[in-house]
DNA sequence: TTTAGGG
DNA sequence: CCCTAAA
């Protein structure tokens, strides 16, 4: 039966099968998800989730296999041939499992790819500051703590295998080979329609739709962890990080979509909801901020454990900050994890001479919006974070000053000039910490004042960073006024303010309170995105190249059948007839892979390099590439909906190809 | 979003 | 494979 079948590629089978070009509108069903490659995220969550799948899969896994169609299928490197039969006995199905070891090894060879781009990215740079070192490790005391110990619970509690975000079942068995499909033939159960993805039911989370009786679609609830905690959880797809990966995605920032179907006419309706983009303020809390600003026009000082020292701006003679260089200098020292250049702790109040000093303790750390999926690991979200923190700070760093709440511009002012030289206008000194000179204008906010710490600063204000921090460059490019630094030994408005002029106050009282996180200005997103790239900065990982993934003869074969049947100019019908399941070929993929196997049946044998195709197969290639090319034109009208017909013409097509084929051979 | 082609 | 103009 395999044997005939093998052969039976007829051409007489084209219009018999050729499935008439529905609408686009009509056409959209199943596609999206699957031409959506989100190897990263399943390759990301290959490590942590292997086991609880496997196990998974023992107990849940069912295939309802069946084959009303006579076709190939290829699907995780696996091709289902499913064979028809015209009575209702059970049907053999071959599995065969090519790529099981292969999946998994270029699972975890991407897994550890994307580790060492990590390193390369920060390896050799130490862009931990000593507080930011703790927060890698999660020892820190400042308020980014406090975000993961109130948050980072619940990442952890999450269930990763219960929020698999996958966004196709494909994934999941291409990875993680079921049990099933590991051995080379299995024998289903016969039902009607096409063989089901078995690893459907291999995760908790998804919800299997029933499109008829015989064909299951998946809904996936893609639940997103998001450290707001007043937000439930946000479902996204996974396809989000794959475009987080590319900084022009920032643009407009990444628009997600649900999936969400209705049984209308039987089929999945996906019902694609615009969710807000993930890096954009909250607008109620920019705007909160924003009008905060306007009540505190003080600045305060942040002290190294993250609290606020009101004493750390000082006169002092002992050390000398000789004009804004040397103070930017030292602050960026600082932002960068160095040890503070200055470090007067304390200094007495006694301003002998001119010199000014400066008591720069620690950097807040600007609120950064992190998000990842639930499914992510603690370790991932711990890298996350550092790659967000490394890029903010490792971009260039300009240094501004604000005096009075505004920015002090002339570079070549001395300070005693500008006024920073006697106590009374300390109080209301500020630096900010601001992208590099090749940025853009700093955007709106960061004219205004520094943001008070007495600024109600909760979990929720974080900023949104990539979960995938393929530290793009669009992070560090995407920081205006990312850092502030604030500086004020007392508060003009101290009504308002919570914090005293006493150091012990603040420390870990404020930090309990999620109060190390200072949003500092004008993070807004608009402002991110305008922003161009600093071509120093750019880094070249942005757009990761996919990685390379030949295709296999099984999926070749599937290839050519599905031209075969439906013409070349279909790469989307032929994607959904033959690859629906394999996510990871796109039909452009498909579309470039037929180019090439033209190519290569056109070129001699001794010029093929790779997995040699079969000649037989290559035969096939050209044949219907031949026909296609004839038949384009008059395809387009001939075919009706439903017209199913042999013609004469379709005949001499089959002898024809028979011919050739023969003859090539 | 898909197709079609160039790179 | 990537990128992108066009549709």
């Amino acid at each position: 039966m395999v044997f005939k079948k093998r052969f039976d590629y007829g051409f007489n089978t084209f219009n018999v099968r050729n499935v008439p070009r529905a609408p686009r509108s009509n056409r959209r069903c199943r596609s999206r998800q699957a031409v959506e490659d989100s190897q990263i995220c399943a390759f990301e969550l290959l490590a942590s989730l292997a086991g609880q799948l496997l196990q998974e899969s023992e107990s849940s896994a069912s295939s309802n296999a069946s084959g009303a169609h006579d076709r190939v299928s290829i699907g995780n490197d696996v091709v289902k041939r499913e064979i028809h039969s015209d009575d209702d006995k059970p049907l053999k199905i071959e599995f065969v499992e090519q790529g099981s070891c292969e999946a998994s090894a270029a699972a975890s060879e991407s897994t550890t790819e994307n580790n060492d781009n990590v390193k390369e990215i920060h390896g050799d740079r130490d862009l931990c500051s000593p507080d930011l070192r703790d927060l890698c490790d999660g020892k820190s005391e400042n308020g980014f703590k406090q975000e993961r110990d109130a948050k980072g619970l619940d990442i952890g509690k999450s269930s990763i295998a219960s929020t698999c975000p996958l966004k196709d079942p494909v994934e999941l068995p291409m990875t993680f080979p079921s049990p099933d499909n590991s051995k080379r033939d299995v024998k289903l159960p016969s039902r009607k329609g096409p063989i089901p993805n078995a690893s459907f039911s291999r995760h908790r989370n998804i919800k299997l739709g029933s499109k008829d009786d015989d064909e299951n679609f998946s809904r996936f609830n893609r639940l997103s962890y998001r450290f707001k905690a007043s937000r439930p959880p946000a479902r996204i797809g996974d396809r989000r990080i794959r475009k987080l990966l590319t900084s022009k995605y920032w643009k407009a920032g990444p628009k997600l979509k649900d999936y969400e179907h209705s049984k209308a006419d039987g089929r999945m309706k996906p019902l694609y909801r615009k969710r807000k983009a993930y890096y954009n303020y909250d607008r109620y809390q920019y705007d909160t901020l924003c009008k905060r600003r306007k009540f505190f026009d003080r600045s305060s000082i942040v002290t190294s454990d993250g609290g606020i020292s009101s004493e750390s701006v000082c006169n002092s003679p002992e050390k000398v900050v000789d004009g804004d260089k040397g103070s930017s200098a030292s602050m960026l020292h600082e932002a960068r994890g160095l040890p503070p250049l200055l470090t007067g702790n304390k200094a007495p109040h006694q301003s002998k001479n001119s010199h000014v000093k400066f008591s720069i303790k620690s950097f807040r750390i600007p609120e950064l919006y992190i998000e990842v999926p639930e499914s992510a690991t603690v370790g991932s979200l711990k890298r996350t974070v550092m790659e967000a923190v490394s890029a903010l700070l490792g971009g260039g760093i300009r240094v501004g000053v604000l005096l009075q709440g505004k920015k002090v511009r002339d570079d070549n002012r001395t300070l005693s000039q500008t006024g920073i030289s006697c106590a009374d206008n300390l109080d209301s000194l500020g630096f900010t910490l601001e992208p590099g000179p090749t940025k853009a204008p700093p955007p709106v906010c960061s004219e205004e004042p520094p943001l008070p710490i007495s600024c109600d600063i909760s979990p929720q204000t974080l900023t949104s960073f990539p979960a995938n921090p393929v530290v793009d460059t669009g992070i560090s490019d995407a920081t205006p006024d990312l850092l502030l630094l604030t500086n004020s030994a007392h508060p003009v408005d101290t009504n308002h303010e919570p914090v005293s002029s006493q150091t012990d106050v603040l420390t870990d009282q404020s930090l309990s309170e999620s109060r190390a996180l200072v949003p500092v200005s004008a993070m807004n997103v608009e402002a991110l995105n305008v922003i161009p790239a600093s071509p120093k900065v750019r880094k070249p990982e942005l757009a990761q190249r996919r990685t390379r993934r030949p295709f296999s003869v099984l999926e070749v074969e599937a290839l050519v059948q599905a031209v075969e049947e439906l013409g070349t100019g279909r790469w989307r019908d032929i994607k959904l007839r033959a690859f629906e399941n394999a996510d990871h070929r796109t039909y452009v993929d498909l579309k470039d892979k037929w180019k090439t196997l033209v190519h290569t049946a056109k070129i001699s044998p001794q010029q093929r390099r790779g997995e040699p195709v079969p000649q037989e197969l290559l035969d096939r290639v050209l044949t219907a590439h031949a026909y296609w090319s004839q038949h384009q034109a008059k395809q387009q009208g001939k075919h009706q909906p439903g017209t199913l017909r042999i013609t004469d013409t379709e005949s001499d097509r089959n002898g024809v190809a028979t011919t050739a084929a023969t003859v090539s051979m």
